[in-house]
DNA sequence: TCCTAATAAGGAAACGTATCCATAACGAGG
DNA sequence: CCTCGTTATGGATACGTTTCCTTATTAGGA
């Protein structure tokens, strides 16, 4: 590929006038201009950002690492983000740790060795915020981490309490005597709030309430619930409740009347099922702004320690999974 | 950040056999590398993988462009070639074009300015291709791309027709007098290619059939495909399945004794949903497998114009929207 | 003992760019 | 006529590596 030198020698100019004007500072003649661009032109330049990252210690790239993609959810905060920073002349490397250790560790150094600008992360262990920090590299939590709770860090999240409490009561106020709670195996922030938020809500109204973590089930242990007479269902998140729909349609039993279920993401599928699901919409085109207009404040205007800890409100999107 | 000179200079030792010991190259004493390693350690180094590209003239980076990713099979293909590649020792920075043509171009100069080793695409416009070929970059093609019909280029495929073919096929076979087609726009090669397979078979069976894009269709136009009564409908991919689903229960239509249906790509919630979709499975993780493998390939060993055309075959996924 | 090959280590050049600095032309103001 | 600020340009250096080449030490075979 061509280089500057090309150019430059094309152009019957120096080295450094090209530089100054691909860069656009400085003086540079209006008949320098003329023939740089057509040298450039004519060589079908690009510039190479590697070469210039080197020198100016900037690389215009941010990690964005996911604790996995499969999860609609995160695919499209990914979306969000990617488009953000591209939108901001940065270009984003993709990193799936797929919730393992070791891919955990390998992404860290390749992330630091390529001397990332920034880091968006949904994915907080302790050692890889450490790692981060030591090394300075401006990092925004995304969802996972409650900068309150771990440390000092940057976090924009959603207020899963919030959320949560709204969707549950709501429950309730349709006339769920029986609710039960489908989480994760609670090794996250957000699915601990979320069973800490359900139970509060349930202790509260006197409501008789369960928690399994739905994809630890066998088929046998699924058949138990249904014999457990519940009235109400609240998924920690949409694809969950779209499993545990599936399983209620089979069975025969009808949503909303017998049944009424209520999800987390607001996930595109959310609403082109039957029955459209009920859920909390997570504002994530939000998320995602609010996390790219930091970690570009953080990466240009250096670490102004100023500890943002963001949170956004969830919204109860009302569909058919419960009763008018 | 450290360097490779803060090392050398604490182990009390050259920069070239620090460099040697990094790489794994060359002579390095037991005893020089106890003091390196060491070094190492003490000052948390992480070499300078930007240097390092811009001496040994290889980024160890593939871009991967895609046309949209919140489309759930982009996404599964996405994360196959993004763990592919990370476990060959290649980054991957991420390319959403939104299938946007300004976004296009602005990606394709990044690309090639950050001096990428090769790129996946699918999203094949003929600039690219050309840009890219110009340059000398590498490039497979996904998907959408068939190499045999355009140009010559190496590209990764599935057999659309062949998958279609068996679908409708199916379809036929278990009754169905009148199909439709909720198809794309026809702006990419499976959309046309899947089309014409369903025409043809169609028409050999002397089976009535129609043709519509679903998703330019207002409220009134789908009350409209009410009133034909179709009895089998294949759907180009698995979301507009599951949303043309939810309409026909909505309507009180039952599936699959009144009206079958089948979509195509197999994604997650194709099984999860209620019933269960039929529908043709794409071989995703080998797509992303036989992808990394020729790219890989290429990358290495230099451009063995060995244009390569591989077309995997699709298997019809036989759940509940169709009769048993 | 001498020569050669293997082992070990470092100096210096190069990769492609940005930028500091020096140089030069030139018109204006004194 | 001298000085100064503005405009314009290019040479040289530096960024952090890899690698070529040179030099030194050691071991082994003749």
């Amino acid at each position: 590929m061509k280089t500057i030198k090309d150019v430059a020698k094309l152009a019957g100019l120096g080295i450094a006038t090209v530089s100054r004007y691909v860069n656009g500072k400085d003086y540079v003649s209006a008949d320098a201009k003329k023939k740089i661009e057509l040298a450039m032109k004519q060589l079908d330049f690009q510039p190479n950002a590697v070469a210039r990252s080197i020198k100016i210690k900037k690389t215009n790239t941010v990690a964005l690492v996911l604790p996995n993609i499969s999860n609609p959810f995160f695919l499209e905060l990914a979306e969000a983000v990617e488009t953000n920073l591209m939108e901001n002349g940065y270009k984003v490397i993709l990193c799936n740790t797929h919730e393992d250790e070791r891919r955990e560790r390998d992404y860290i150094d390749m992330i630091l060795q390529n001397r990332v600008d920034g880091v968006v992360s949904a994915t907080g262990t302790y050692n890889m915020a450490q790692r981060f920090k030591k090394n300075g590299v401006p990092v925004v939590w995304l969802d996972r981490f409650s900068g309150s709770k771990c440390n000092k860090v940057v976090s924009v999240t959603t207020d899963n309490y919030q959320g949560t409490v709204e969707a549950v009561e709501f429950l309730i106020k349709k006339g769920c005597q029986k609710l039960l709670h489908l989480g994760s195996n609670l090794g996250t922030m957000p699915a601990v709030v979320r069973y800490e938020a359900f139970r509060n809500v349930c202790a509260a109204a006197g409501i008789d309430y369960s928690f399994l973590v739905y994809k630890m089930l066998s088929p046998a242990e699924i058949d138990l619930i249904f014999e457990q007479g519940y009235d109400g269902v609240f998924a920690w998140n949409d694809s969950v409740a779209i499993k545990f729909m599936s399983q209620c349609l089979m069975r025969g039993l009808k949503i909303p009347e017998e049944i009424q279920i209520i999800g987390f993401d607001d996930i595109i599928f959310a609403r082109d099922i039957y029955p459209a699901l009920t859920t909390v919409r997570q504002p994530i085109a939000q998320l995602g702004q609010a996390t790219c207009q930091i970690l570009i404040k953080m990466m240009t205007e250096g670490e102004g320690e100023e500890l943002a800890d963001i949170v956004l409100n969830n919204q109860l999107v009302i569909r058919k999974t419960t009763k008018e």
